[in-house]
DNA sequence: TTTTGTGAATTGCTTCACAGCA
DNA sequence: TGCTGTGAAGCAATTCACAAAA
Protein backbone atom coordinates (compact mmCIF):
# COMPACT_ATOMS: atom_id res chain seq x y z
CA UNK A 1 0.00 0.00 0.00
CA UNK A 2 2.80 2.21 0.56
CA UNK A 3 4.05 4.62 -2.05
CA UNK A 4 7.02 3.16 -2.14
CA UNK A 5 6.14 -0.22 -2.84
CA UNK A 6 8.05 -2.42 -6.00
CA UNK A 7 11.35 -0.51 -4.98
CA UNK A 8 13.68 -3.67 -4.04
CA UNK A 9 14.49 -3.70 -0.48
CA UNK A 10 18.54 -3.88 -1.29
CA UNK A 11 18.31 -0.72 -3.43
CA UNK A 12 16.91 1.07 0.27
CA UNK A 13 19.31 -0.24 2.08
CA UNK A 14 22.20 1.17 -0.09
CA UNK A 15 20.22 4.72 -0.55
CA UNK A 16 21.74 4.98 3.54
CA UNK A 17 25.25 4.15 1.83
CA UNK A 18 24.48 6.92 -0.84
CA UNK A 19 23.91 9.66 2.10
CA UNK A 20 27.07 8.50 3.56
CA UNK A 21 29.28 9.17 0.73
CA UNK A 22 27.03 11.96 0.29
CA UNK A 23 27.71 14.02 3.50
CA UNK A 24 31.46 12.89 3.15
CA UNK A 25 31.68 14.76 -0.48
CA UNK A 26 30.02 17.77 0.88
CA UNK A 27 32.65 17.82 3.72
CA UNK A 28 35.22 17.64 0.79
CA UNK A 29 33.78 20.39 -0.95
CA UNK A 30 32.46 18.39 -4.15
CA UNK A 31 29.61 20.09 -6.11
CA UNK A 32 28.66 16.89 -8.50
CA UNK A 33 29.60 13.51 -8.61
CA UNK A 34 28.79 10.90 -11.67
CA UNK A 35 26.89 7.72 -10.78
CA UNK A 36 30.23 5.88 -12.20
CA UNK A 37 32.53 7.94 -9.36
CA UNK A 38 29.65 7.27 -6.36
CA UNK A 39 29.62 4.10 -7.59
CA UNK A 40 33.33 2.82 -7.21
CA UNK A 41 33.47 4.53 -3.78
CA UNK A 42 30.93 2.19 -2.44
CA UNK A 43 32.09 -0.76 -4.87
CA UNK A 44 28.70 -0.72 -6.59
CA UNK A 45 28.77 -0.43 -10.58
CA UNK A 46 27.36 2.92 -11.94
CA UNK A 47 24.11 1.14 -13.36
CA UNK A 48 22.81 0.38 -10.06
CA UNK A 49 23.42 3.43 -8.51
CA UNK A 50 21.72 5.15 -11.46
CA UNK A 51 18.47 2.73 -11.63
CA UNK A 52 18.48 3.08 -7.52
CA UNK A 53 18.14 6.77 -7.77
CA UNK A 54 15.63 6.51 -10.25
CA UNK A 55 13.60 4.29 -8.64
CA UNK A 56 12.88 7.36 -6.25
CA UNK A 57 12.72 10.35 -8.86
CA UNK A 58 15.49 11.64 -11.61
CA UNK A 59 17.88 13.70 -9.35
CA UNK A 60 20.18 13.52 -12.19
CA UNK A 61 21.92 16.07 -14.74
CA UNK A 62 23.04 13.95 -18.23
CA UNK A 63 26.52 15.16 -19.11
CA UNK A 64 26.80 16.31 -15.48
CA UNK A 65 26.03 14.30 -12.68
CA UNK A 66 24.89 14.22 -9.30
CA UNK A 67 24.64 17.56 -7.63
CA UNK A 68 25.50 16.34 -4.55
CA UNK A 69 23.63 19.32 -2.36
CA UNK A 70 20.64 18.54 -4.55
CA UNK A 71 20.91 14.51 -4.39
CA UNK A 72 21.62 14.86 -0.45
CA UNK A 73 18.43 16.37 0.29
CA UNK A 74 16.16 14.21 -1.80
CA UNK A 75 18.05 10.92 -0.07
CA UNK A 76 17.22 12.51 3.16
CA UNK A 77 13.75 13.15 2.54
CA UNK A 78 12.96 9.83 1.16
CA UNK A 79 14.94 7.96 4.77
CA UNK A 80 12.96 10.62 6.36
CA UNK A 81 16.35 11.67 7.99
CA UNK A 82 15.04 15.47 7.22
CA UNK A 83 13.43 15.96 10.31
CA UNK A 84 14.57 14.56 13.72
CA UNK A 85 13.53 10.82 15.48
CA UNK A 86 12.91 10.82 19.24
CA UNK A 87 14.44 7.47 20.64
CA UNK A 88 14.43 5.50 23.86
CA UNK A 89 16.50 2.86 24.75
CA UNK A 90 15.41 -0.11 26.93
CA UNK A 91 18.18 -1.83 28.58
CA UNK A 92 21.35 0.10 30.41
CA UNK A 93 24.47 -2.67 30.43
CA UNK A 94 27.67 -2.39 29.30
CA UNK A 95 26.00 -2.49 25.46
CA UNK A 96 23.19 -0.02 26.44
CA UNK A 97 25.51 1.99 28.04
CA UNK A 98 28.18 2.11 25.12
CA UNK A 99 25.39 3.01 22.31
CA UNK A 100 24.07 6.11 24.72
CA UNK A 101 27.83 7.61 24.27
CA UNK A 102 27.98 6.61 20.26
CA UNK A 103 28.02 10.13 18.90
CA UNK A 104 26.80 8.71 15.56
CA UNK A 105 22.96 8.56 16.59
CA UNK A 106 22.77 12.04 16.97
CA UNK A 107 24.58 13.45 14.11
CA UNK A 108 21.87 11.24 12.03
CA UNK A 109 19.10 13.23 13.77
CA UNK A 110 17.97 10.05 15.92
CA UNK A 111 17.94 11.92 19.64
CA UNK A 112 18.39 8.94 22.29
CA UNK A 113 15.83 11.31 24.81
CA UNK A 114 15.38 8.23 27.28
CA UNK A 115 16.92 5.19 29.00
CA UNK A 116 14.83 2.26 30.72
CA UNK A 117 15.94 -0.91 32.84
CA UNK A 118 13.67 -3.18 34.50
CA UNK A 119 16.87 -3.64 37.53
CA UNK A 120 14.70 -1.43 39.83
CA UNK A 121 18.68 -0.91 41.21
CA UNK A 122 19.56 0.90 38.56
CA UNK A 123 16.45 3.03 38.18
CA UNK A 124 16.93 6.50 39.12
CA UNK A 125 20.75 6.81 38.74
CA UNK A 126 21.94 8.99 36.43
CA UNK A 127 24.34 7.53 33.27
CA UNK A 128 27.47 8.43 32.72
CA UNK A 129 27.03 9.66 29.40
CA UNK A 130 27.23 13.10 27.36
CA UNK A 131 23.49 14.09 28.18
CA UNK A 132 23.48 12.78 31.38
CA UNK A 133 20.15 10.55 31.69
CA UNK A 134 18.37 9.46 34.59
CA UNK A 135 17.77 5.38 34.16
CA UNK A 136 13.57 5.68 33.93
CA UNK A 137 11.36 2.24 35.36
CA UNK A 138 9.76 0.29 32.97
CA UNK A 139 6.74 1.23 34.40
CA UNK A 140 6.69 4.80 33.10
CA UNK A 141 7.38 3.45 29.57
CA UNK A 142 3.88 4.12 28.37
CA UNK A 143 3.49 7.69 29.80
CA UNK A 144 7.30 8.55 28.90
CA UNK A 145 6.83 7.54 24.88
CA UNK A 146 4.01 9.38 24.78
CA UNK A 147 5.12 12.57 26.96
CA UNK A 148 8.59 12.79 24.85
CA UNK A 149 6.81 11.79 21.18
CA UNK A 150 9.19 8.90 21.07
CA UNK A 151 8.60 6.69 18.02
CA UNK A 152 11.36 4.61 17.55
CA UNK A 153 13.11 1.82 20.44
CA UNK A 154 16.73 0.60 21.01
CA UNK A 155 16.42 -2.99 22.56
CA UNK A 156 19.71 -3.78 23.83
CA UNK A 157 18.56 -6.34 27.01
CA UNK A 158 19.18 -10.17 26.86
CA UNK A 159 17.92 -12.22 24.64
CA UNK A 160 15.60 -13.88 27.36
CA UNK A 161 13.94 -10.48 27.68
CA UNK A 162 14.11 -9.52 24.19
CA UNK A 163 10.59 -10.78 23.13
CA UNK A 164 8.84 -9.50 26.30
CA UNK A 165 10.09 -6.15 26.41
CA UNK A 166 9.47 -5.71 22.20
CA UNK A 167 5.86 -6.19 23.23
CA UNK A 168 5.61 -3.65 25.91
CA UNK A 169 7.68 -0.84 23.31
CA UNK A 170 4.90 -1.74 21.23
CA UNK A 171 2.31 -1.57 23.87
CA UNK A 172 3.87 1.98 24.75
CA UNK A 173 3.17 3.05 21.29
CA UNK A 174 6.59 3.09 19.53
CA UNK A 175 6.52 2.30 15.72
CA UNK A 176 10.15 0.59 15.21
CA UNK A 177 12.41 -0.87 17.08
CA UNK A 178 16.52 -1.88 16.57
CA UNK A 179 16.68 -5.09 18.20
CA UNK A 180 20.40 -5.51 19.54
CA UNK A 181 19.26 -8.97 20.91
CA UNK A 182 20.30 -12.15 19.42
CA UNK A 183 17.08 -13.65 19.11
CA UNK A 184 14.40 -13.48 16.09
CA UNK A 185 11.31 -10.79 17.43
CA UNK A 186 8.44 -12.98 16.35
CA UNK A 187 4.55 -11.47 15.74
CA UNK A 188 5.71 -7.67 15.64
CA UNK A 189 3.42 -5.18 14.21
CA UNK A 190 5.86 -2.38 13.83
CA UNK A 191 9.12 -2.17 10.90
CA UNK A 192 11.82 -3.87 12.56
CA UNK A 193 15.76 -4.05 12.56
CA UNK A 194 18.19 -6.69 13.67
CA UNK A 195 21.50 -6.11 14.67
CA UNK A 196 23.34 -9.80 15.58
CA UNK A 197 27.03 -8.52 16.78
CA UNK A 198 28.26 -12.20 16.59
CA UNK A 199 26.44 -12.83 13.09
CA UNK A 200 28.87 -11.09 10.84
CA UNK A 201 32.03 -12.61 12.49
CA UNK A 202 30.71 -16.19 11.82
CA UNK A 203 30.07 -15.13 8.28
CA UNK A 204 33.75 -13.89 8.29
CA UNK A 205 34.87 -17.31 9.63
CA UNK A 206 32.84 -19.28 6.90
CA UNK A 207 34.41 -17.37 4.33
CA UNK A 208 38.11 -18.30 6.37
CA UNK A 209 37.30 -21.97 7.11
CA UNK A 210 35.27 -22.66 3.59
CA UNK A 211 37.13 -20.01 1.31
CA UNK A 212 40.78 -21.90 1.42
CA UNK A 213 41.61 -25.50 1.63
CA UNK A 214 41.11 -25.40 5.71
CA UNK B 1 37.24 -21.55 -5.88
CA UNK B 2 36.53 -22.15 -2.71
CA UNK B 3 34.22 -25.20 -2.37
CA UNK B 4 31.34 -23.38 -1.20
CA UNK B 5 31.15 -21.45 -4.58
CA UNK B 6 27.69 -21.30 -5.77
CA UNK B 7 25.88 -21.36 -3.04
CA UNK B 8 23.30 -17.96 -2.48
CA UNK B 9 25.26 -15.36 0.04
CA UNK B 10 21.84 -15.08 1.44
CA UNK B 11 21.81 -18.50 2.61
CA UNK B 12 24.88 -18.71 4.71
CA UNK B 13 23.95 -15.53 6.21
CA UNK B 14 20.76 -17.36 7.53
CA UNK B 15 23.35 -20.65 8.85
CA UNK B 16 23.90 -18.42 11.03
CA UNK B 17 20.50 -17.81 12.48
CA UNK B 18 19.49 -21.52 12.28
CA UNK B 19 22.46 -21.91 14.03
CA UNK B 20 21.36 -19.47 17.06
CA UNK B 21 17.99 -20.89 17.15
CA UNK B 22 19.81 -24.49 17.77
CA UNK B 23 21.50 -23.42 20.17
CA UNK B 24 18.01 -22.40 21.88
CA UNK B 25 16.69 -25.18 20.93
CA UNK B 26 19.35 -27.54 23.15
CA UNK B 27 18.58 -25.01 25.87
CA UNK B 28 15.13 -26.14 25.65
CA UNK B 29 15.74 -30.32 25.35
CA UNK B 30 14.29 -30.98 21.91
CA UNK B 31 15.80 -33.35 19.71
CA UNK B 32 14.50 -33.12 16.63
CA UNK B 33 12.84 -30.14 14.33
CA UNK B 34 11.05 -29.83 10.94
CA UNK B 35 11.75 -27.57 8.53
CA UNK B 36 8.61 -26.12 9.00
CA UNK B 37 9.08 -25.29 12.71
CA UNK B 38 12.58 -23.98 12.10
CA UNK B 39 11.88 -21.62 9.42
CA UNK B 40 8.44 -20.88 11.90
CA UNK B 41 10.82 -19.35 14.47
CA UNK B 42 12.50 -17.53 12.12
CA UNK B 43 9.97 -15.89 9.66
CA UNK B 44 11.11 -18.14 7.06
CA UNK B 45 9.18 -20.37 4.73
CA UNK B 46 10.37 -24.36 5.47
CA UNK B 47 11.41 -24.71 1.48
CA UNK B 48 13.78 -22.10 2.17
CA UNK B 49 15.10 -23.62 5.24
CA UNK B 50 15.08 -27.16 3.46
CA UNK B 51 16.87 -25.69 0.32
CA UNK B 52 19.73 -23.46 2.64
CA UNK B 53 20.43 -26.82 4.47
CA UNK B 54 20.11 -29.29 1.22
CA UNK B 55 23.39 -26.62 -0.31
CA UNK B 56 25.57 -28.29 2.25
CA UNK B 57 24.59 -31.47 2.98
CA UNK B 58 22.01 -33.97 3.91
CA UNK B 59 21.16 -33.55 7.22
CA UNK B 60 17.54 -34.10 7.48
CA UNK B 61 15.92 -37.39 8.11
CA UNK B 62 12.22 -38.06 5.97
CA UNK B 63 9.52 -38.26 8.51
CA UNK B 64 11.50 -37.06 11.44
CA UNK B 65 13.27 -33.77 10.60
CA UNK B 66 16.52 -32.35 11.84
CA UNK B 67 18.15 -34.08 14.92
CA UNK B 68 19.04 -31.28 16.71
CA UNK B 69 22.40 -31.87 18.31
CA UNK B 70 23.43 -33.58 15.05
CA UNK B 71 22.52 -30.15 12.70
CA UNK B 72 24.04 -28.02 15.30
CA UNK B 73 27.50 -29.56 14.77
CA UNK B 74 26.90 -29.32 11.30
CA UNK B 75 25.95 -25.63 11.03
CA UNK B 76 29.10 -24.87 13.67
CA UNK B 77 31.36 -27.14 11.21
CA UNK B 78 30.30 -25.23 7.81
CA UNK B 79 30.53 -21.53 9.58
CA UNK B 80 33.99 -22.90 11.13
CA UNK B 81 32.89 -22.17 14.78
CA UNK B 82 33.42 -25.56 15.69
CA UNK B 83 37.00 -24.13 16.91
CA UNK B 84 37.79 -21.25 18.38
CA UNK B 85 39.33 -17.86 16.90
CA UNK B 86 41.35 -15.47 18.01
CA UNK B 87 40.74 -11.46 17.71
CA UNK B 88 41.79 -8.42 18.14
CA UNK B 89 39.96 -4.97 18.50
CA UNK B 90 41.41 -1.89 17.28
CA UNK B 91 40.43 1.21 18.80
CA UNK B 92 39.44 1.45 22.30
CA UNK B 93 36.83 4.44 22.88
CA UNK B 94 33.48 3.84 24.04
CA UNK B 95 32.34 1.68 21.55
CA UNK B 96 35.35 -0.81 21.85
CA UNK B 97 35.49 -0.74 25.38
CA UNK B 98 31.54 -1.89 25.27
CA UNK B 99 32.41 -4.37 22.68
CA UNK B 100 35.33 -6.06 24.89
CA UNK B 101 32.34 -6.22 27.70
CA UNK B 102 29.77 -8.16 25.23
CA UNK B 103 30.18 -11.49 26.01
CA UNK B 104 28.55 -12.73 23.26
CA UNK B 105 31.61 -13.15 21.38
CA UNK B 106 33.50 -15.52 23.58
CA UNK B 107 30.19 -17.57 23.99
CA UNK B 108 30.48 -18.10 20.09
CA UNK B 109 34.66 -18.88 20.62
CA UNK B 110 35.63 -15.80 19.58
CA UNK B 111 37.92 -14.90 21.69
CA UNK B 112 39.01 -10.91 22.12
CA UNK B 113 42.95 -11.71 22.65
CA UNK B 114 44.37 -8.19 22.41
CA UNK B 115 43.05 -4.15 22.06
CA UNK B 116 45.26 -1.84 20.06
CA UNK B 117 44.80 1.77 20.13
CA UNK B 118 46.69 4.93 18.34
CA UNK B 119 46.36 6.80 21.26
CA UNK B 120 49.58 6.85 23.21
CA UNK B 121 47.99 8.02 25.99
CA UNK B 122 45.88 4.77 26.57
CA UNK B 123 48.13 2.48 25.46
CA UNK B 124 49.89 0.79 28.43
CA UNK B 125 46.43 1.16 30.36
CA UNK B 126 44.56 -1.54 31.39
CA UNK B 127 40.54 -1.71 30.28
CA UNK B 128 38.23 -2.04 32.54
CA UNK B 129 36.49 -5.23 31.12
CA UNK B 130 35.96 -9.00 32.70
CA UNK B 131 39.25 -9.78 31.14
CA UNK B 132 41.35 -6.82 32.08
CA UNK B 133 43.25 -6.54 28.82
CA UNK B 134 46.40 -4.15 28.70
CA UNK B 135 45.95 -1.38 25.59
CA UNK B 136 48.97 -2.08 23.37
CA UNK B 137 50.78 0.52 20.57
CA UNK B 138 49.85 0.23 16.95
CA UNK B 139 53.16 -0.04 16.85
CA UNK B 140 52.98 -4.14 18.41
CA UNK B 141 50.40 -4.90 16.22
CA UNK B 142 52.47 -7.36 13.39
CA UNK B 143 54.14 -8.78 16.34
CA UNK B 144 51.55 -9.39 18.53
CA UNK B 145 49.24 -10.58 15.70
CA UNK B 146 51.41 -13.67 15.23
CA UNK B 147 52.32 -14.24 18.59
CA UNK B 148 48.95 -14.76 19.86
CA UNK B 149 47.92 -16.47 16.32
CA UNK B 150 45.09 -13.61 15.71
CA UNK B 151 43.18 -14.20 12.58
CA UNK B 152 40.08 -11.38 12.52
CA UNK B 153 40.50 -7.78 13.57
CA UNK B 154 37.33 -5.87 14.74
CA UNK B 155 37.50 -2.11 13.69
CA UNK B 156 36.23 0.47 16.23
CA UNK B 157 38.01 3.49 15.38
CA UNK B 158 36.70 6.89 13.82
CA UNK B 159 35.55 6.61 10.23
CA UNK B 160 38.68 8.79 9.39
CA UNK B 161 40.97 6.54 10.69
CA UNK B 162 39.18 3.64 9.55
CA UNK B 163 40.64 2.87 6.07
CA UNK B 164 44.13 3.65 7.25
CA UNK B 165 43.62 0.82 10.49
CA UNK B 166 42.18 -1.40 7.92
CA UNK B 167 45.34 -1.40 5.68
CA UNK B 168 47.51 -2.14 8.83
CA UNK B 169 45.56 -4.80 9.85
CA UNK B 170 45.84 -6.92 6.53
CA UNK B 171 49.91 -5.58 6.60
CA UNK B 172 50.13 -7.36 10.32
CA UNK B 173 48.25 -10.62 9.23
CA UNK B 174 44.65 -10.19 10.39
CA UNK B 175 42.58 -12.75 7.76
CA UNK B 176 39.24 -10.92 8.22
CA UNK B 177 37.81 -7.80 9.26
CA UNK B 178 34.83 -6.51 11.19
CA UNK B 179 34.30 -3.18 10.22
CA UNK B 180 31.88 -0.84 12.75
CA UNK B 181 33.17 2.09 11.15
CA UNK B 182 30.82 4.59 8.86
CA UNK B 183 32.77 4.29 5.66
CA UNK B 184 32.96 1.53 3.30
CA UNK B 185 36.67 0.28 3.15
CA UNK B 186 38.52 -0.01 -0.89
CA UNK B 187 40.89 -2.43 -2.08
CA UNK B 188 41.05 -5.05 0.96
CA UNK B 189 42.34 -8.33 0.08
CA UNK B 190 40.56 -9.97 3.16
CA UNK B 191 36.62 -11.11 3.95
CA UNK B 192 35.08 -8.37 5.17
CA UNK B 193 31.62 -7.60 7.40
CA UNK B 194 30.83 -4.07 8.15
CA UNK B 195 27.55 -3.59 11.15
CA UNK B 196 26.86 0.60 10.70
CA UNK B 197 24.56 1.41 13.46
CA UNK B 198 22.95 4.29 11.96
CA UNK B 199 22.14 2.39 8.64
CA UNK B 200 19.61 0.12 10.15
CA UNK B 201 17.47 3.58 12.43
CA UNK B 202 17.57 4.84 8.39
CA UNK B 203 16.26 2.06 7.63
CA UNK B 204 13.08 2.11 9.87
CA UNK B 205 12.65 5.67 9.38
CA UNK B 206 12.53 4.93 5.87
CA UNK B 207 9.55 2.63 6.49
CA UNK B 208 8.05 4.74 9.15
CA UNK B 209 8.03 7.82 6.47
CA UNK B 210 7.46 6.52 3.35
CA UNK B 211 5.47 3.47 4.62
CA UNK B 212 2.19 5.70 5.40
CA UNK B 213 0.86 8.71 4.51
CA UNK B 214 3.71 11.12 6.48
C1' DT C 1 1.45 -40.12 7.52
C1' DT C 2 5.07 -37.02 7.99
C1' DT C 3 8.82 -34.83 6.25
C1' DT C 4 13.00 -34.46 3.45
C1' DG C 5 15.57 -33.21 -0.96
C1' DT C 6 15.19 -31.35 -5.39
C1' DG C 7 14.07 -30.23 -10.40
C1' DA C 8 10.97 -26.82 -12.43
C1' DA C 9 8.59 -22.57 -12.25
C1' DT C 10 8.51 -18.18 -10.58
C1' DT C 11 9.79 -14.01 -8.67
C1' DG C 12 13.19 -10.54 -7.85
C1' DC C 13 17.47 -8.11 -8.70
C1' DT C 14 21.33 -6.60 -11.42
C1' DT C 15 23.64 -5.60 -15.61
C1' DC C 16 23.56 -4.33 -20.37
C1' DA C 17 23.16 -1.22 -23.93
C1' DC C 18 21.37 2.67 -25.95
C1' DA C 19 18.17 6.81 -26.79
C1' DG C 20 18.04 11.38 -25.35
C1' DC C 21 19.70 15.48 -23.28
C1' DA C 22 23.37 19.09 -21.91
C1' DT D 1 31.56 14.22 -25.69
C1' DG D 2 29.77 12.85 -21.11
C1' DC D 3 26.27 11.39 -18.50
C1' DT D 4 21.51 10.09 -17.06
C1' DG D 5 17.24 7.19 -17.22
C1' DT D 6 15.30 3.02 -18.71
C1' DG D 7 13.45 -0.96 -21.35
C1' DA D 8 15.31 -5.55 -22.36
C1' DA D 9 18.25 -9.29 -21.17
C1' DG D 10 20.51 -12.00 -18.02
C1' DC D 11 21.38 -13.83 -13.59
C1' DA D 12 20.23 -15.03 -8.82
C1' DA D 13 17.19 -16.42 -5.25
C1' DT D 14 12.84 -18.18 -3.66
C1' DT D 15 8.80 -20.91 -3.87
C1' DC D 16 6.27 -24.72 -5.74
C1' DA D 17 5.16 -29.34 -6.00
C1' DC D 18 6.13 -34.03 -5.84
C1' DA D 19 8.92 -38.47 -5.68
C1' DA D 20 11.18 -41.03 -2.23
C1' DA D 21 12.15 -42.41 2.56
C1' DA D 22 10.78 -43.56 7.39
Amino acid sequence: MSKFDGIPGPAVRRLSLYLRQLEALIGQGRRTISSRELGEALSLTDAQVRKDLAYFGQFGHPGIGYRVDELTVQVRRILGTDRDWNVALVGAGNLGRALLCYRGFAKKGFNVVAVFDRDEHIVGTTVDTPDKLVVRSMNDLRETVHDLNIRLGILAVPAEAAQGVANELVEAGVQGILNFAPVTLKNMSCPLAAVDLTVHLEQLSFQLAGGNGD
